[in-house]
DNA sequence: TGTCCACAGGAAATACGGGGGT
DNA sequence: ACCCCCGTATTTCCTGTGGACA
């Protein structure tokens, strides 16, 4: 049979050069705690993040001695591996320090999902084994002290990294006044604080009176550049691919787009995976080609991602964008998509928002790239909002059909 | 130079919805 | 079961603004 064949033709020809040897390394998600450091390790001793690594150990060194280090507030992008930097170097101090007879530990708060002070800190305790998750009904203050109870047999080093800081979205204040003044004086514990966030200016709107008790020494992580990247790239590839059926210059070219467009080393991880894949249903080596492939594919998957997730407000006004602004660089004024608007939520069964509201959703639009806007001024006869379409071609089709079958479930 | 259009976007008010306490 | 409280989403209200026009 042809079918038969053609089966056994795709078997052997995978079988004869696969193009991943070890889908685990290709997926962070699927390697276990250890396995992620070591891929690390691999990478630092190549020089990578040198600078901030010697920053980092030598902040800490005051503590191998047994004195006390100030906090220290990490600042950079996403990706640009503050989180895996510091719980390496964390988990090697903690080595060290133990060698040494010090008393260290240390805990990671992972603040990814915001949430406000209270479950900041119910999630902190927890951490400590001080207490159970609560969703309400406990006062912060009770959880404060539960913390400090658990704490106060320890007289040791403890420190505490707080990742993404700037996502404590409500009473932010509160949450630093209780890391910052009231815990250290509470407990015999020697506290350090390490914050990571990636927003540069996270302390500037914070109350004085907790700010001028917040001393921190700051330590940005720059995006990655190209070189770096290659460097991490070829530390995957090693483990993960067939090298053999790779051609030449792949690497570089994903570190090069991975590079220009941010310079975040888990979407650079992430292109390299998807290409490979491509190449792998493909049953050939991997090319340049598939590369290119893999970034639009990738591009795609972010639309239809922020699609699936969005409100079904957000996704009418996308529709309805879609609907009205057929081709790239056409601007239309902002009114006529608000007309559209209306349309297609009566044809969706919504109740139409606001103008102020829906000005709100084009900006969110704006800011994740789907649409350009431009105030133009037309002097006398008032001011408009332009709006054009800035996504690829043949994006918008598959958009509007995605659209139109989340919302006809209603 | 002052006017005034037509919208942007800030602030406050209000509606909504979910979860806990009684 | 009912009420209350809180956080979030949306509406309402309002002030500000660039520049053609008179």
């Amino acid at each position: 049979m042809e079918l038969d064949r053609r089966i056994k033709e795709r078997i052997e020809k995978s079988a004869a050069s696969p193009v991943i040897l070890n889908h685990a390394f290709l997926d962070d998600e699927q390697l276990t705690r250890d396995e992620q450091l070591r891929v690390l390790q691999d990478i630092f001793e190549q020089n990578i993040r040198e600078k901030e690594i010697s920053t980092i150990v030598s902040h800490f060194a005051p503590m191998l001695r047994g004195q006390n280090p100030v906090h220290l507030s990490l600042l950079g992008k996403t990706g640009t591996g503050k989180t895996a930097t510091t719980l390496l170097l964390l988990a090697h101090i903690q080595q060290v320090a133990r060698e040494k007879g010090i008393e260290m530990r240390y805990e990671h708060l992972d603040l990814s999902f915001p949430r406000p002070c209270f479950r900041a800190i119910n999630d902190l305790a927890c951490l400590l084994n001080a207490s159970k998750r609560y969703v309400k009904g406990i006062s912060l203050d009770e959880m404060a002290g539960r913390i400090e109870e658990s704490l106060a047999g320890y007289d040791g080093f403890l420190v505490l990294f707080i990742d993404e800081v700037d996502h404590v979205n409500r009473d932010i204040d509160a949450f630093l006044k209780f890391l910052v003044r009231r815990l250290p004086q509470a407990i015999p514990t020697k506290l350090v604080l390490v914050f990571a966030s990636n927003r540069l200016d996270w302390r500037r709107d914070i109350d004085s009176r907790v700010k001028s008790f917040l001393k921190v020494s700051e330590l940005i992580f720059e995006p990655y550049n190209a070189v770096d990247l290659q460097v991490i790239l070829k530390a995957r590839v090693s483990k993960a691919l067939n090298q053999d059926v790779i051609e030449e210059g792949v690497v570089e070219k994903i570190a090069a787009y991975a590079s220009r467009d941010h310079g975040d080393a888990r979407k650079a991880v992430e292109l390299l995976a998807k290409s490979a894949r491509i190449a792998e249903t493909a049953g050939s080596s991997l090319t340049l080609g598939m590369v290119d492939q893999a970034y639009e594919a990738l591009e795609m998957d972010s639309y239809l991602e922020f699609v699936k997730t969005s409100p079904p407000q957000l996704q009418a006004v996308l529709y309805a964008a879609l609907e009205s602004l057929p081709n790239r660089d056409r601007y239309r004024p902002a009114a006529d998509i608000y007309r559209a608007y209306e349309r297609s939520c009566r044809g969706f069964g919504l109740c139409p928002l606001t103008q102020r509201r829906f000005s709100d959703f084009l900006n969110e639009l704006e800011l994740y790239g789907f649409i350009g806007a431009k105030n133009v001024s037309m002097g006398r006869y008032g001011r408009k909002k332009q709006v054009a379409l800035i996504t690829p071609d043949g994006v918008g089709e598959r958009l509007k059909a995605t659209i139109r079958m989340n919302l006809a479930g209603r």
